[in-house]
DNA sequence: TAGCTGATTGACT
DNA sequence: GTCAATCAGCTAA
């Protein structure tokens, strides 16, 4: 069962915190992928300048509208970033997925990406992550809660310890505290 | 209409 | 360390 809604009708630091840990599942045609979410970023709304909230147009709906829908994006004009509208109608906010830790379908994701399926880059980074799993732009406004690209509660216990950081690659608004990794994991995106 | 920018990545010096 | 690839949507005109 996927998390429901209410999950992330929350602030968006306590959802992307919550997020570590939890599996990612994407159904292609018939073919399944699905990786462990090690690496999240927190986005506001208007006063966080670096949220698409507060600039982004055709994202407005979504980031105001009820939580638990994706948010995909193309920038530099190649790469698509996922992320998790998180908050209540009207209070936007949402959670940028950064690395995964492949758990399902390790050799489609291979494929994809063309590196060695034992790679830790695998899905490591936004832009990876997205090519990873098969995701685009035209998962836009996909119901996380239900359908093919789901987000699962964590497939173990939770012995890990969860470090935060300033967000990476941003250039407004640096230093919020926002970013939050799984501590130690090979699989999170170093720069 | 033209020009610019960006929540990136990978290749190269 | 630098830099190009490549595009949606903003801005200025």
């Amino acid at each position: 069962m996927p998390l429901p809604r209410r999950f992330y009708q929350r602030p968006a630091r306590a959802v992307a915190r919550d997020l570590l840990g939890c599996v990612l599942v994407a159904r292609r045609r018939g073919a399944i992928t699905a990786g462990r979410i090690v690496e999240t970023e927190a986005y506001l709304g208007p006063e966080d300048r670096a949220s698409h909230a507060a600039f982004r147009p055709g994202s407005r709906a979504l980031f105001y509208g009820e939580g638990g829908f994706a948010y995909v994006y193309l920038n530099y004009g190649m790469h698509c970033c996922l992320n998790a509208i998180a908050g209540r109608t009207g209070r936007p906010g949402c959670v940028l997925i950064r690395a995964l830790e492949p758990v399902m379908g390790r050799a489609a994701m291979a494929r994809r990406r063309g590196v060695p399926r034992d790679s830790p880059r695998l899905a490591s980074g936004p832009g990876n992550l997205t090519r990873a799993l098969g995701i685009t732009v035209r998962n836009n406004g996909a119901d996380l809660t239900a359908g093919r690209l789901t987000i699962e509660p964590p497939d173990q216990p939770r012995d890990f310890t969860i470090a935060s950081g300033p967000r990476v690659g941003i250039t407004r608004s640096v230093g919020l505290r926002l970013r939050f990794w799984v501590g130690g994991n090979r699989f999170v995106s170093k720069r």
